[in-house]
DNA sequence: TATAATTTAATTGTATACAATTAAATTATA
DNA sequence: TATAATTTAATTGTATACAATTAAATTATA
């Protein structure tokens, strides 16, 4: 009869597992991204511009899912390290454009052996692998999907 | 010949979705505690005195994975809000005794449509989220492995 | 048994993360 | 065209999260 309560318990979340999970990884990443003066969230930032170069902070914030009150003071940090500029669109004055430095670009070179140590610690099977990535996007498109959604 | 740096590419890794899935869910979670005047982190923690009723801060700390320097503040809020009591144990002064009041026993009848709430977001089938479920718990146990195992 | 080593929680300092608000610039409209 | 609405980034305030350190209590050992 304790039914009622039986989804409230810690083990049957999916939140839980997810959320150490994501956070135990985080911390792998920590000791590794030290070496290049970086925390994780910069690190996926800088992940972004080795592959940009370029963008306004409306298009990160909408890739990485960050608003400008996480983004600014971390993309002030990163221009105060020589990774990234920082400027004003001319086209549009509300745009902030970021482009990474030849700085920012030399240190991908620094960074290019943290994904192979991060796959032994996490240890998985190309199979699992395969199977979380595509789980967690799908998760994610669930939840954001709900976000446009209005009330239904 | 740009094959170096693959692995850097965002959408290679698998840390960037669990972070985005892991992060978008607690936010999911937030306007349905507020009506408990709970955050995320509040929440698991009142999970976990629910199932228990009573635990040392350790025991706390070893289950939910987060160290006394989250948990000493965050238990403080939860005292102070009357859902959790905090005692030095008479058996062992350095432990701390957290024990679930009748306010936070209380606590667990206006949370009860919570899980109901976020499964309708999650919106995943019955397989896809056993299989995600299975592969949070495969992933954390092979990252905390590593933790133990010294440096092989 | 006195001292060293260990264990436990608390504290300190830094870095997100985000809701809510503010400020500046642009676009839409009366 | 002047004003209202919208868009964008920055700011403010609160709450984690964690590494490193400190302090108190207990346990191990010389």
């Amino acid at each position: 009869m304790e039914e009622q309560y039986t989804k409230l318990k810690l083990k049957n979340q999916i939140c839980f597992p997810l959320y150490l999970c994501s956070k135990e990884l985080v911390r792998k990443y920590t000791p590794l991204l030290n070496e290049l003066d970086l925390t994780y969230t910069q690190y996926v930032v800088m992940m972004y511009f080795w592959e940009k170069e370029e963008s306004s902070l409306k298009k990160l914030s909408n890739m990485i899912l960050l608003d400008s009150g996480t983004l600014t003071p971390l993309l002030i940090k990163l221009e105060e390290k020589g990774y990234l500029s920082r400027n004003r669109s001319s086209k549009d004055g509300r745009d902030l454009i970021i482009k990474l430095t030849k700085k920012g670009r030399e240190l991908k070179d620094k960074a290019v052996d943290i994904p192979d140590e991060i796959s032994k610690c996490l240890n998985l099977s190309e199979k699992d692998f395969k199977s979380l990535y595509m789980l967690c996007y799908k998760t994610l498109f669930n939840l954001e999907r709900e976000e446009t959604d209005g009330n239904n």
